[in-house]
RNA sequence: GCCCGGGUGGUGUAGUGGCCCAUCAUAUCACCCUGUCACGGUGAUGACGCGGGUUCAAAUCCCGCCUCGGGCGCCA
């Protein structure tokens, strides 16, 4: 394959050999087109009945939609083809057939719906919108990890299967780990703290996260990919500008190398949000959502903000804003609360702005006041042990986050669904393929 | 976990008790067509998720099952 021109670089002039997928045949009678698509986009191959061989003409415009094609001829500048150019074949050799019968349609003219898509992934990715989604998503990972590493961090890998769950309540999937209970993780967040305080200081991790609630949403997953930062002696506030930072730099990166795919998905006012991002406290958040009226009844001082709530002042910031100093009871107990006011947590959210994106703070790393805190949730610390005991060897103060990474595309891009936005969704009915 | 809504040819749809041996588009098959670019034309094949019930009559109403989507809770 490796005499094989892409079908973007076919110049006219050069005799190539094009390979690609039969993306449509148009017969008029006594002329005939081939329409080859290939990763780089897609390329005429014309037939003339009267002038070529029988064979040639044959296997060219009688190959089924979607079959793997190979074609060798002569590039020709042509005005009315679609590309300006056009290849005038001398051999075609159909390398896969495919069955007449799709289960979806590549060239687009029928929608079909997400389950369906789902099933026949490899095929929904022959379309182009489905196919710049996940160009977007590596971009997304590519300038994420840059960002993390100019803020200095180390790139980690985390257990995915462990003894224990990392904040109690969730609800995980057990598995059977050579005889023995174990579950995959819902989080790498206590491994990631453990790296703070080893010779590392600074990390972040890109990984899957599993978590086993029966929820049946458009933002809801139960693998999903985690963007985890945590560092050594920094504060929320610093945490929050890392975050910022990294947020930013993935509507970057997309911004400045995903021109053709966003153009594709039909964004021509693609922005990288320009201001800096507003921090309200949970106080002026439960104000603020009290004040648009758009709920039945007042929020109260402790009450989580429900989803109609984060809408509407999500609606009223217009754009990405945290969500800070949140009351302690109703964030986790490795959240560390304010020195001053116990009552409030160093906690923030990062809303996006009419979902969560991100959730961070400050650390709990007094040995104490962190065994208090398993206590206070109910949770048993002999069995976290492994984690606990850490804090009694130097732990540093830190903080950090984790961003949810298919929510990150699926706002950037304004997607319906997250499904969208992950290649193989697993979620409450799909667990295949 | 609680609550709602949907399943009609390969794909996407119309259809709200008789006008339905089921509409339209696209795909597929056959024939015609020398510049298509959503090519066009003629014809053909192909479907009511499964099971039970109500009724003279069920795609349509009822029950159960399967399956999919969504809302809330919770969360990334």
């Amino acid at each position: 394959m490796n005499d094989r021109t892409t079908t973007a670089s076919a110049e006219p002039g050069d005799d190539v050999t094009v390979a690609g997928w039969a993306h449509e045949i148009r017969d008029l009678g006594g002329i005939a087109f081939l329409i080859v698509r290939d990763k780089t986009g897609k390329i005429q191959v014309k037939f003339e009945k009267d002038a070529m061989d029988d064979e040639l003409v044959e296997t060219g415009t009688e190959v089924a939609r979607e079959s793997v094609v190979s074609v060798t001829g002569a590039v020709e500048e042509e005005e009315r083809a679609p590309t300006g150019v056009e290849i005038v074949p001398d051999s075609v050799e159909v390398i896969a057939p495919a069955d007449p019968e799709l289960p979806l349609d590549p060239s687009g003219k029928v929608d079909a719906e997400l389950p369906t898509r789902l099933d026949n992934r490899t095929l929904d990715l022959r379309r182009e919108e489905a196919k710049a989604i996940f160009e977007i998503r590596a971009e997304v990972l590519r300038s994420a990890r840059e960002a993390f590493r100019e803020l200095g961090s180390t790139e980690i890998t985390t257990p995915k299967i462990v003894a224990t769950g990392t904040e109690g309540g969730t609800e995980l999937f057990p598995i059977t780990y050579f005889g023995q209970e174990a579950f995959m993780n819902q989080s790498p967040q206590l491994f990631k703290q453990l790296m703070v305080g080893s010779g590392l200081e600074r990390v972040f991790e890109i990984g899957p996260i599993f978590r086993a609630e029966e929820h049946n949403t458009p933002r809801h997953l139960n693998e999903a990919t985690s963007i985890d930062f945590e560092s050594a002696f920094i504060d929320h506030e610093e945490a929050m500008d890392a975050c910022e930072q990294v947020v930013r730099a993935a509507y970057e990166g997309v911004a400045a190398n995903c021109a053709d795919q966003l153009d594709t998905l039909g964004y021509d006012d693609f922005e990288v949000p320009d201001e800096a991002f507003p921090r309200l406290t949970y106080e002026e958040a439960i104000e603020r959502i009290n004040a648009t009226g758009e709920l039945d009844t007042q929020l109260v001082w402790g009450d989580d903000l429900p989803t109609e709530g984060e809408k509407a002042l999500g609606t009223d910031v217009g754009g990405h804003y945290f969500v800070t100093d949140w009351p302690s009871e109703i964030k986790p107990f490795y959240i560390k609360d304010y020195d001053d006011e116990t009552e409030l947590s160093t906690g923030f959210d990062l809303m996006a702005p009419n979902m969560e994106l991100v959730s961070g703070g400050q650390r709990e790393h007094r040995y104490d006041q962190l065994v208090e805190g398993f206590e206070a949730q109910g949770l048993d610390p002999e069995a976290f042990d492994y984690y606990t005991k850490m804090f009694r060897y130097g732990m540093p103060p830190h903080a950090g986050w984790a961003i949810g990474g298919e929510r990150l595309v699926m706002t950037m891009l304004d997607l319906p669904n997250i499904r969208e936005a992950v290649l193989f969704p697993r979620d409450r009915q799909r667990l295949s393929p």
